[in-house]
DNA sequence: TGCAAAATAGCACGATCGTTCTTTTATAGA
DNA sequence: TCTATAAAAGAACGATCGTGCTATTTTGCA
């Protein structure tokens, strides 16, 4: 359309200036969106975070939503790196999925500056329709299918019963990463890494895995000296 | 301070008009913050709600802040009086158990236009502290410290098992319903009711609940009951 | 080095926010 | 019924919001 073309097309360089503000924007955006929420994230606060002008952030997105879906986007490529790439090096199977989980877990739990965007953009667009919603939405239900390939794997792979519900398990361990984040984030539980934990071995024992889990028989030894 | 003392205490007749308008606002601020949030909730919209003007409104709590506490507070008074006060009824133990978390289960998913308080004001006011953060988590421990006192007295009632980790149980059933609400709600997955139900009978055989479950042992060849 | 084009800044707009102050209306006790 | 007071409305404030528009600066290639 435009009659303005550069002698050579832009994707060559991949960086321009540009497009490497427009990077150092969206991280600034992920960073702040991770801790006021997605809806709390303003353009004016952005840009103050940024040092530059609000229409000078303004210009790389064209509106909010835009933005908001950027950032939904870097979240969930970061998630990807962080949490799910990492497990394909570990053995297919019940290895794998443990790594899986325990990588989610450190991913929800150990950063307490920066909450989940999964989790709390949920409760921020769960009757909220738009593309943010459906991006969100999306890169969860990648992410959930992840797990469940990793499950229903760890199941053919002999490492967990042969009936096992893939998608009941599933359920079961997102259940356990949202107790997870609410407690530890809201409540401030010191115990609840060690509830998440727990919690996974114990489910893992119900559907069979074949290794015994690391954890404390319960009947062993009741009222130990180990008061509060 | 002020020397405008009227004859008697107004706190005889308990609902003048005042305080009848103030609960009818906090009635449908309450309706508008489980849609949108605590911090969507704003005195212009409450007011075209409650069909009076913004001063008239905002007369009644001094701050936004108080109208929030309010709203949470009446949240509460609600959420007891609709899950906690009907299960005394139900007897001591297990059966009373099994009520909590049916009607725990039925108010978190049930309602599809209105969500829950707990669940989105968690999200919102995991990181930023004040009175309303305050008196958000104030309520859940309480809701929390009941479910944890009926997981008690079912287990001393003899029908779950002598050894169960009481914290640890309340924990995987908080799970359970984060997980009913995340994927119901926002995923929209018709299946999540069902998985809720069955992750709880999972978690009873798990603790040693003296009543059969009905749901289908998976293939018990690991780890059978041995427990007592 | 010059120059088109991209990137950023500056400014203004209507809207809405929470809040304060003043004025009007409704209430309740004498 | 009269009247002190509570309740509600009205108007305005400074701030901030997202988003256009125009000007200025910076960039990258000839």
């Amino acid at each position: 359309m435009t009659a303005t073309r550069k002698t050579e097309a832009p994707e060559s360089k991949a960086l321009q200036k540009g497009q490497q503000t427009k990077a150092a924007i969206v991280d600034a955006a992920l960073g702040l969106a991770t801790q006021i929420g997605l809806e709390g994230l303003s353009i004016g606060a952005l840009a103050e975070v940024a040092r530059m002008s609000k229409s000078g952030v303004f210009a790389h997105f064209g509106s909010r939503e835009e933005l908001q879906i950027s950032v939904v986007r870097e979240y969930h490529a970061r998630f990807e790196a962080e949490v799910f790439l990492p497990i394909l090096q570990a053995d297919r199977g019940l290895p794998r999925l443990r790594q899986l989980f325990a990588n989610w877990t450190k991913r929800t739990s150990a950063e307490i500056d920066s909450g989940c965007l999964y989790i709390s953009g949920a409760a921020e667009f769960d009757d909220r329709p738009g593309p943010v919603r459906d991006a969100l939405a999306s890169s969860v239900k990648t992410w959930l299918a992840a797990v469940h390939r990793t499950v229903a794997q760890a199941r053919e792979e002999g490492h967990l019963a042969t009936d096992v519900d893939a998608e009941q398990m599933v359920f079961e361990l997102h259940g356990l990463i949202l107790a997870l984040q609410y407690e530890a984030r809201f409540l401030r539980s010191s115990k609840s890494l060690a509830r998440t934990l727990k919690g996974f071995e114990n489910i893992l024992l119900r559907y069979g895995a074949s290794d015994a889990a690391p954890v404390i028989k319960t009947s062993a030894k009741r009222t130990t000296s180990s008061k509060k």
